[in-house]
DNA sequence: TTCATAATATACTTTTTAGTATATTTTTAT
DNA sequence: ATAAAAATATACTAAAAAGTATATTATGAA
């Protein structure tokens, strides 16, 4: 069983998520995360050492519960094509996301290539991590008949993140999922092209 | 000829722009800017009214920086498709970027998605506006007879922009250019593609 | 060239935010 | 049940950041 203190500190942690995910790490202050679980300072700083300790674990997390949540989609696909299809359709509402304020992935990205280079590398190793995944399952695709060996793996794996990404900002500035519908729909008939 | 307040006052824009760029909105501190400058609060006080007024006119400032620049290049172009593949030259390295820290909207989008309602509009104009502009170009491409009309205009134009911009992001917490080069050489394919 | 105005510098105050010391309460193993 | 250890609350200090009042200097139109 999870000892008491251990609850609190998840429960810090997923509380701050959203507020890290929606203010970004500098427009957070622990005075936010304090005010949202409804502890105090003394709770809060002898769970975490410091707000760079806070931040590095609610990243971790971040990035943590984003990815588990979208290879159990993916996992849920049958074929080569069904787990694409579903990668596709994790991120069809930009504005709604799994985690409040859009894809934890792009943001943090965004806001910590210049400026907080642990974090930075948390990120690029998400983004291999998930390059090197839908690169052989492309790769398992060709294999096993189901895409066209004119398919370059690593580049549509990347074209499809890069795209799905910068789409999902790009809806949420707008406020318009529709663009994101479409180039859902685009990005299947990019596939569909591949298909044997 | 440009009164001595107003060179100040560019000067202090034009300063803080790539800082902006670099830190983010909520990572830049007032003293950030003074020191970049080397001027003093008083001074830069008597230009701007608060932290607020300062952000915004930066921001403007790093989206009119970026949107013109782009615009210049796409017109070099002689062909629609000249034009495009000018679009995507322009942001070919996505590590040395024309302001320092990233393309200024992707980076502005993903911070004020949730922050900034007046700085999400500013945004918002700037992808919309260049949406048109793209889209126009493909239908231009389209009744020119540089293109096939398979291709969907609003589609592909989202597509590019999401692509490209999602995928500096990427290639900069990845630290390569590699992805980059070969997600232009794909776009550039698929544009061949709808060529006649 | 002078003087009114604008620009800039200096030296503050205020506010916000991070972090700490210590007292009190709650867990949990015995 | 109880006592040691851990968790939490209270009330502070420290540092950073924003913003202001006022003195000084520079600009440019008469």
């Amino acid at each position: 069983m999870l000892t008491k203190a251990e609850k609190t500190k998840q429960f810090i942690l997923h509380t701050a998520a959203p507020i890290y995910n929606q203010k970004g790490i500098s427009g957070v202050s622990i005075d936010d995360v304090l005010a949202a679980t409804k502890l105090t300072k003394g709770c809060l700083y002898s769970h975490f050492e410091n707000k760079e300790d806070l931040t590095n674990q609610v990243v971790d997390l971040l990035l943590k519960k984003i990815s588990d949540q979208m290879r159990l989609e993916v996992a849920k696909g049958k074929t080569v094509k069904g787990k694409l299809f579903n990668f596709l359709d994790f991120y069809k509402d930009p504005i709604q996301t799994f985690v409040p304020g859009g894809c934890p992935i792009i943001n943090t990205a965004a806001e910590a290539d210049d400026n907080f280079p642990l974090i930075k590398e948390k990120v690029a190793s998400v983004f291999r991590a998930g390059q090197e995944d839908l690169t052989n399952l492309l790769i398992q695709g060709i294999e096993d008949g189901e895409f066209s060996k004119e398919l370059e793996p690593s580049v549509i794996a990347f074209k499809i993140v890069a795209a799905v990404e910068g789409g999902i900002v790009m809806c949420r500035v707008m406020n318009s999922t529709k663009p994101m519908v479409s180039l859902i729909k685009n990005l299947k008939a990019e596939l569909e092209q591949y298909s044997n």
